[in-house]
DNA sequence: TATACCTGTAACTATAATGATTACAACAGG
DNA sequence: CCTGTTGTAATCATTATAGTTACAGGTATA
């Protein structure tokens, strides 16, 4: 299974896209409503910020979102994670003397690509908004 | 990501629907082709065969395939080996006394069951004949 | 200025998942 | 009986993941 910063991006942006009270939403405030350490929060908060979602002030509580939530699809925030694109593992050096260890790795990588393409759509389908939506 | 065992299930299938000379179809043989450890594979064969893909006899080398390469799809196989049905994690014990921690599990569940649902009908529409086609 | 509180980040640690490996029981066939 | 095979339990090494400590640097206010 993929690891949970994606769940752990959703649940922050929802954060930031409900707060009322700016100066109340520390890193602290939403570790605890995340369930984890402040620093896993600022450091996935500093991804976000990087790939243009959020901003925020060194020493200045509260963050704000760059993006309308219903304008933010769920694909926009696994891209701007950098969640793999690639699911599933593919082992390593399969046999080249062997014409089906020759060929698996690029067989699967289409076979993967498919499936990566349906997801993407389906990501792209679904907004920040609609999760919020959803929260009420 | 995910493990790699769908992809490696895919390359011993693949073994032995174009195996011509049965007897030297040993898990040794497969794992030299895959690039692991023999017990690995026959690890890997115990559960395709409790899922009723494969036969094999102890002490025998050899295995075979119960079903048609061309009737055998992706989610066949990938349920057989119980691949994961969440491809996500979500993070465990969010706050319930937050409004977004309280429903952030069931929403996500959501989420990522439409995207499951998208990965599904992709591994349905291919099948190990298509796979079989792919390493020609 | 002094204090309290915050963000940003590097470095390190603990835990869990993964796959590799060892070991051996049980069976087949010459 | 001997060689080679499957089946499976148990253990180990490596890596990924998230948690934690530590601290530099900014803000706000008394």
């Amino acid at each position: 299974m993929v690891n949970s910063r994606f769940s752990v991006a959703i649940h922050i942006l929802s954060l930031i896209a409900t707060s009322l009270d700016k100066n109340q939403l520390t890193s602290d405030y939403i570790a605890g409503s995340v369930n984890t350490n402040p620093v896993v929060v600022r450091r996935m908060i500093g991804v976000l910020k990087k790939a243009g979602l959020v901003t925020s002030n060194t020493g200045i509580a509260g963050y704000n979102l760059l993006t309308e939530p219903k304008d933010l699809s769920l694909l926009d925030i696994y891209k701007a994670i950098d969640g793999p694109k690639q699911l599933f593992a593919i082992h390593e050096e399969p046999n080249p003397a062997c014409s089906v260890g020759k060929k698996i790795q690029t067989t699967l990588e289409d076979v993967y690509e498919n499936v990566w393409q349906a997801m993407e759509e389906q990501l792209k389908a679904q907004t920040l908004q609609d999760v919020l939506d959803q929260l009420r």
